[in-house]
DNA sequence: GTCTATATCCCGATAGAC
DNA sequence: GTCTATCGGGATATAGAC
C-alpha cells in the first residue's frame, strides 16, 4: 500500500488543483470588492488581503489588474445569461415569464455582486464586454426575439416589441440588485426576506402577464 | 454715460456672476467625467483641462475632490426627481402613469450623465446620498404610495403594490440612460433618435397601462 | 510559488509668489 | 484668483532571493 501522498512532494495533479483553487479564491474576492467599490476603487492590496494571501503572490496568478477583471467578469456572464432559456417555444408565453422573472431574481437575490460588476461595466460603456455584447448577447437577443413573435403570430400573446419587453424584463429584475441599497433604503426590505422576495417576484410577473395577456 | 466696466477693475457683482459661471462648468465637466469613468477613475487633472483651466485652480473652488463630488451630486437630483409630481390626486391614474413615464424618459434622454452618476452612488451602496435617500426621498415615495393607494380605494385603478410599482417604473425609464451603451449595441439604437425614443415611451407606457387597468 | 525589497508613476493636496 | 513648484502617499508592477 503506497504512502499518501506527502505535502513535500504533492503530484502534478494536485499542484494543479491547488492552483486552480487558488485562483477561484481570488476571483470570488476581487468580484465582491470590485462590484461594490468599482475597479479602481478597489486596491490589489485589499483584494489579496480579502483573499488571504499577499500581494506578489496574487499578481503571480493575474499579472496585471485588467486581466484580473476580465477574468473575474467572464466568469460571471454565462450564469447572468442562463436565465433566458426558459423564453423558448416548448414553453407558453406565460410559464416563459413566469419561469424567467423567479429564475432571474433568484440571480440578483444570490448573485448581487456579479449583477452590480455588470453595471459597472456597461455604465463604463462596455470597455470590456463589448465585443461580447456584439458577437453572442446580440445573437442570442435576436433568437429570443424569434420565439417572441413566434408567439405572436400564433395568437398566443397579445403584441410587444420583443427587444423592447426584454429591456424591460432585464431592468425590472436587476434593479434589485444593482439598486438594493436604495431599495433598501426606501423600504426596510430586502430580496434575503422571503416574505419581500415572494412579493417581488410576483409583482413583476404580474407586469407582466397583464401586458402579454389578450384582450377578450 | 458711464464707461463700460473695464475688465481691469470688474465690479464685485461681475466677479461673483464670473465665480458662479466657472463653477458651473466645473461642475458640467465633472458630471460627464465621473458619470462615464467613475469617480476613483476620473483624475482631477482632466476634470480642469476639461473645464479648460489648471489644476490648482479648480481646487481653489472645489478644495477637495470629496466637496467636488457632493457638489456634482446636488446639482443633479432635483432633477431627477421632478417627473414624480406628475403623481398627484389632480391626475387621473392614466394621465399619472403616461406624464411621468415620459417625463422620466426625456430626462433618460437629455441626461443621461445625471443618471447614470446615480447610478454609481447606489451600485457603491449610497455613500453619499444615504442621509438624503433616508430623509428626502422615503417621504417622497411614502407620499406618492399614498396617492396611489388612495386611487386604488377609489377603483380607478388596479389592486398594485405601491412602492414596488414605483421602483419598476424607475427601472423601466433608466434602463435606457444606464445602460444605453448596451442597448445601443444590441440594437443600434438610441433615445436621441425619435423615432427609438417614441416607440420606447409606448412600450413602457403600454406595460404600466395595462398593469393598472380595472378588470370589465 | 512565495517572499522581501523596490522601482516607477500618478494623484490629491499644499505652499507661496504674483 | 491664478500660477509654479513640490510634497507625501499609495498604487501597479518588477527583480531577484529562497
Amino acid at each position: 500500500m503506497p504512502p499518501v501522498q506527502a505535502d513535500t512532494a504533492p503530484s502534478p495533479i494536485r499542484r494543479v488543483r491547488e492552483a486552480e483553487r487558488k485562483r477561484q479564491v481570488i476571483l470570488a474576492a476581487a468580484l465582491e470588492l470590485f462590484s461594490r467599490l468599482g475597479v479602481d476603487g478597489t486596491s490589489l492590496d485589499r483584494v489579496a488581503e480579502r483573499a488571504d494571501m499577499s500581494k506578489t503572490n496574487l499578481i503571480y496568478y493575474y499579472p496585471t489588474k485588467d486581466a484580473l477583471y476580465e477574468a473575474v467578469l467572464n466568469r460571471v456572464l454565462s450564469s447572468w445569461l442562463t436565465p433566458l432559456d426558459e423564453i423558448n417555444t416548448a414553453n407558453t408565453p406565460e410559464q416563459a415569464i413566469r419561469r424567467y422573472v423567479r429564475e432571474k431574481m433568484i440571480f440578483s437575490r444570490d448573485n448581487a455582486a456579479a449583477s452590480r460588476l455588470f453595471c459597472f461595466e456597461i455604465l463604463h460603456g462596455a470597455p470590456v464586454l463589448g465585443g461580447y455584447l456584439r458577437e453572442t448577447l446580440r445573437p442570442i437577443v435576436e433568437a429570443k426575439s424569434k420565439v417572441i413573435r413566434h408567439w405572436i403570430r400564433q395568437g398566443r400573446m397579445a403584441a410587444v416589441d420583443p427587444q423592447q419587453l426584454l429591456f424591460s424584463l432585464w431592468a425590472t429584475t436587476q434593479t434589485f440588485a444593482d439598486f438594493a441599497s436604495q431599495i433598501e433604503t426606501l423600504g426596510d426590505q430586502t430580496l434575503a426576506d422571503p416574505a419581500f422576495f415572494e412579493r417581488s417576484v410576483d409583482h413583476v410577473t404580474q407586469l407582466f402577464l397583464a401586458r402579454i395577456r389578450l384582450p377578450g
